[in-house]
RNA sequence: GCCGGAGUGGCGAAAUGGCAGACGCACAGGACUUAAAAUCCUGGGUCCGUAACAGGACGUGCGGGUUCGAGUCCCGCCUCCGGCACCA
């Protein structure tokens, strides 16, 4: 295939000039702006620049990319193409961009490469990054490099390890619904209490802190890991095998903030579909907890039930396996059949616990419970269905409405008793709806609602249970037996009795920096790498350093934060800038509380973007940041697919390099392809076939613009000296077509439609059908024999956020060699004026019953009635209404005709 | 099972309840060319029909409904994609 126009030079020359001329450089408060800077020209501010003199801001960001060792492939552009058009398009409306770019380098991969050649991570990570970022550069992005972040740098990840230490710092009170300082926790009782007693406590309430409780150890990484981390008993990452085993490791308390997460999402921008994961992650259910005497012990069995309604109809209990009460209740008659049951079970990997298919198992304990609202006496089993996770390890069975206690009823024939009617009046075995309480004493005849309440009440009266809500949500397990990764700032100690205590590390003592190894393997057992660095982690007064590792997501939780300034080493984030770009400060009208707009793909929705909010809204009580939620606005982008329709995967063979697109077609109309596919947040096949439609475009607006025989010129001198010469692009003329001539009214009305159909699309995230305008412009304007330079003009601003090479060259050639501007990046955005959208005269549809007849040209304004008599007069239409009787005549002004007969 | 999202030509897709298929790909025909590529022009949902032009019927996963009028709204299904799942 021909190439379409010089892309290469054009391309190469563009991005250096952004780069040299730092065009892109987004403006904090108190800065001093240079006056040549096009940003100082636009809005007049040379010089020193305040928040409420500067205009208003506008924060896009990507997810920022792990730099993998295969480099880019053609999803992560799609979200960077997206956001980079945002942001011409935003500065282009007058506003004080801020975009970024980073990486997030801490990880897996790099330290498997390390593990394989010995290499230190450090190394292949700062390789990484610069293929990266070559890739991302060579897609001519707008972002503002000075603000370059790596989470891997100790700059960066200084602050990582001091937020860590305000989280250790701080406890969450119930009373003010706040974290606060852990000096401010009240001591518990009266009086003086021991020292020893007094850091027990306050280390039991920190929002960091050390957990004995099972975990997840996957052997295969060598490492635990989060909740959100295992799917179906396998890691995220590799798809490995993991277990449960109880090891000491540092958690974080988002538990406490389970209501705050909840709340928050009402207040933000996200997609419902995604709030709906965030809502079912956190699990919010509401319901009571109701305690059970056992019948011959002072015990007594607590458990969790949504339907307290149902209490008269639970027959049987069921404790976890693993709960701790079984031991002591168990008869000796089922003794032995008890602990054989937990020995099986113990055996079982979750993976065939959770197995949906399985039949229910469990046993007796012999032990019998007193129900508190009728003093039966109902049997007490095991069962590996309850989880011991979840609630608290126990239900009380109501098998006439709840299917899993059906079903182990039946199996082991318990007795069933039907309790609600449902609405219809039905009375079944099985209803799991609400309905009205039967059979159960002082609730009887009351609907499902009220006897929750009923019940709930006396509960509570009779002190044998109280209201209460639960959370499938679980604290956030946050250290890693892995190499590569944050330390943790934490010395571990002895008192004097001998026992072990953790201890912050002061402020000044950041970054804590990790020490060199040979060796970065991870171990079978559970034991940190780090802990081979003994130098490192014995102190001479005999304290032992914290030996874990933060997990992949401590960097990316507070990112978007350091992007508000540039590198300083004295603070995480300076506060003028946090206000300025996270909304809280003046900066002009509907600005929004956090970033603005914020997009990556849906597979953080339970991780990054769950814990990062968390950390925002601690770092928010602390009074750090000014709002409380960080990203506003999110969008996923949708999967891009194969050409074979398939997942992009090596193994598939059908991976999509951007390099060689970039090579055959340019930035450009790669850029343009990625959008022009479909609607940003759909799944689509990729096509290469598709990039030679735009690229065609591409050609035709070159085409449009450039004088023909000046371009040959061009291409011969290009291919007779063998080598590419840049300078050479400007001996290619504009074409004699295109003149200062004033426009047409039917040019002005093809421009006009064009910019409000850019501008809607831009606003909307429709980049699919801007760029369709775009084209239908082009298709247009290539006709014409006059091209008026204003009307071209205004066309090249509205290419620019899509296409900036392109336009940026044309533009410069049009605007003469004598104009001062270097970019056209702050060229305000043009405006459309309605009134040139105004037809003369209208053609109209002219239905019959609702199908499509004729048409008739009517005038602009012309009446209803009017209308209806051309409608009816129109040259197909009598002879249809022939022998029959116009009921009815709809007319709709401009839209249509519709005769009903 | 529960919660989201989607289903429209050969393909990617477009359509404030108002002419279904804009724009693009692929395809076909033509112009230019010694030829090809590139470019430019033309065509196109399916079926019936005609020498051709006309003309007609059907058509947005399936079945109903509301409406003068439904791809769009409502009810009931089917299929695909994503997430959650013995969560009491």
């Amino acid at each position: 295939m021909r190439r379409q126009y010089p892309f290469d030079l054009i391309e190469a020359k563009w991005r250096r000039f952004w780069q040299e001329q730092e065009t892109f450089r987004a403006w904090n408060p108190g800065e001093i702006i240079p006056g040549d800077h096009p940003f100082a020209r636009r809005h007049g501010l040379a010089g020193e620049a305040s928040a409420d003199r500067l205009p208003r801001k506008f924060y896009i960001l990507d997810m920022f990319p792990y730099p993998s060792g295969a480099g880019l492939h053609v999803g992560h552009p799609e979200g960077y193409t997206a956001t980079d058009i945002l942001a011409r398009y935003r500065r282009a409306c007058g506003c004080n961009v801020l975009h970024p770019m980073g990486w997030d380098a801490f990880g897996l991969p790099a330290e498997q490469y390390a593990i394989r050649t010995g290499q230190h991570p450090g190394r292949t990570t700062e390789a990484n990054i610069s293929v990266f970022k070559r890739q991302i550069q060579s897609l001519g992005f707008s972002y503002d490099w000075s603000r370059e972040i790596d989470t891997t740098d100790a700059h960066y990840f200084k602050w990582t390890q001091w937020i860590f230490l305000q989280l250790y710092n701080s406890w969450f009170n119930p009373a003010t619904g706040k974290a606060e300082p852990i000096d401010s926790l009240p001591t518990p009782g009266e009086g003086a209490v021991a020292p020893e007693a007094l850091r027990q406590y306050r280390d039991s309430r920190r929002l960091a802190y050390v957990s004995d409780a099972p975990v997840w150890w996957c052997e295969e990484l060598g490492t635990v890991l989060a909740n959100e981390e295992v799917i179906d008993g396998r890691s995220d990452v590799g798809g490995f095998p993991v277990v449960r085993r109880p090891m000491r490791q540092w958690m974080l308390r988002i538990t406490a903030y389970a209501e705050r997460l909840l709340k928050g999402l009402e207040k933000i921008d996200w997609s419902e579909s995604l709030k709906e994961m965030q809502r079912n992650w956190i699990g919010r259910s509401e319901g009571a907890e109701v305690v059970f005497p056992l019948a011959e012990s002072k015990e007594a069995i607590m458990v969790f039930t949504t339907r307290p309604d149902t209490l008269f109809g639970a027959t049987y209990m069921v404790l976890s396996p693993e709960h701790k009460l079984v031991d002591s209740i168990t008869t000796d008659g089922q003794r032995a059949a008890v602990c054989a049951y937990k020995t099986e079970v113990a055996r079982k990997s979750d993976l065939e616990r959770t197995e949906l298919a399985r039949e229910k198992t469990g046993v007796f304990t012999g032990a019998y419970a007193v129900n508190p609202v009728n003093a039966e006496k109902i049997p007490v089993w095991i069962a590996d269905y309850v989880l011991a996770s979840y609630g608290t390890g126990a239900i009380m069975a109501v098998p006439a409405h709840d299917s899993r206690d059906l079903e182990f009823a039946r199996k082991f024939a318990l007795p069933v008793r039907l309790v609600v009617q449902a609405p219809d009046g039905r009375e079944s075995t099985g209803f799991l709806g609400d309905g009205v309480s039967v059979n159960s004493g002082f609730l009887s005849g009351l609907p499902t609602p009220e006897a929750k309440e009923r019940i709930t009440g006396w509960l509570e009266r009779m002190g044998a249970g109280r209201r209460t809500v639960n959370y499938k949500l679980r604290d956030w397990l946050f250290s890693r037996q892995r190499y590569w990764g944050e330390p943790f700032p934490i010395l571990w100690k002895r008192d004097p009795d001998g026992n072990l205590y953790h201890e912050a590390l002061p402020e000044s003592a950041l970054p804590v920096l990790p020490p060199a190894l040979e060796d970065y393997k991870p171990t079978r057992d559970g034991q940190p790498p780090l802990a081979r660095a003994t130098d490192w982690v014995n102190l001479p007064d005999g304290s032992t350093r914290e030996t874990n590792t933060m997990p992949q997501w401590a960097g990316s939780c507070w990112y978007y934060l350091r992007f508000t300034g540039r590198r300083d080493d004295s603070r995480f984030c300076r506060a003028d800038a946090e206000g300025y770009w996270m909304g809280s400060s003046p900066g002009g009208a509907g600005v929004r509380p956090g970033v603005d707009l914020y997009v990556g793909g849906i597979e953080h929705a339970v991780l990054h973007l769950l814990y990062s909010r968390f950390w925002h809204n601690v770092l928010f009580d602390l009074g750090y940041v000014s709002t409380p939620e960080p990203f506003f606005k999110l969008v996923n982008q949708g999967l891009i697919l194969g050409e074979d329709g398939q997942k992009m995967s090596k193994s598939r063979g059908n991976v999509v390099n951007p390099d060689e697109i970039l090579r055959e077609y340019g930035a450009d109309a790669f850029r343009l392809y990625e959008m022009f596919m479909g609607p940003l947040e759909m799944v689509k096949p990729w096509n290469t076939k598709g990039v030679e439609g735009v690229y065609r475009f591409l050609g035709r607006v070159w085409r449009l613009f450039v004088d023909e025989q000046s371009e040959t010129d061009f291409e011969q001198a290009q291919t007779a000296s063998g080598q590419d010469n840049p300078e050479a692009l400007g001996r290619i003329k504009l074409s004699a077509s295109i003149r200062d001539t004033p426009a047409t009214p039917a040019q002005l009305k093809t421009l006009h439609a064009c910019i409000k159909k850019v501008t809607e699309d831009l606003e909307a995230l429709r980049f699919n059908t801007a760029i369709s305008a775009l084209m239908i412009f082009i298709n247009e304007a290539i006709a014409w024999d006059d091209k008026p330079a204003a009307v071209l003009r205004d066309f090249l601003l509205l290419l620019q956020p899509l296409a900036p090479h392109l336009a940026e060259e044309l533009y410069a050639k049009l605007r003469g060699p004598d104009a001062t501007d270097g970019t056209m990046a702050y060229e305000p955005w043009p405006k459309y004026d309605p009134a040139l959208l105004v037809e003369k005269t209208i053609e109209m549809p002219v239905q019959v019953n609702g199908k499509l007849r004729d048409k008739i040209v009517v005038a602009a304004g012309a009446s209803a009635k009017a209308i209806e008599a051309a409608a009816l007069g129109a040259e197909k239409i009598p002879p249809l209404l022939e022998g029959k009787t116009v009921k009815k005549v709809i007319v709709v002004p401009g839209r249509l005709v519709n005769i009903v007969v």
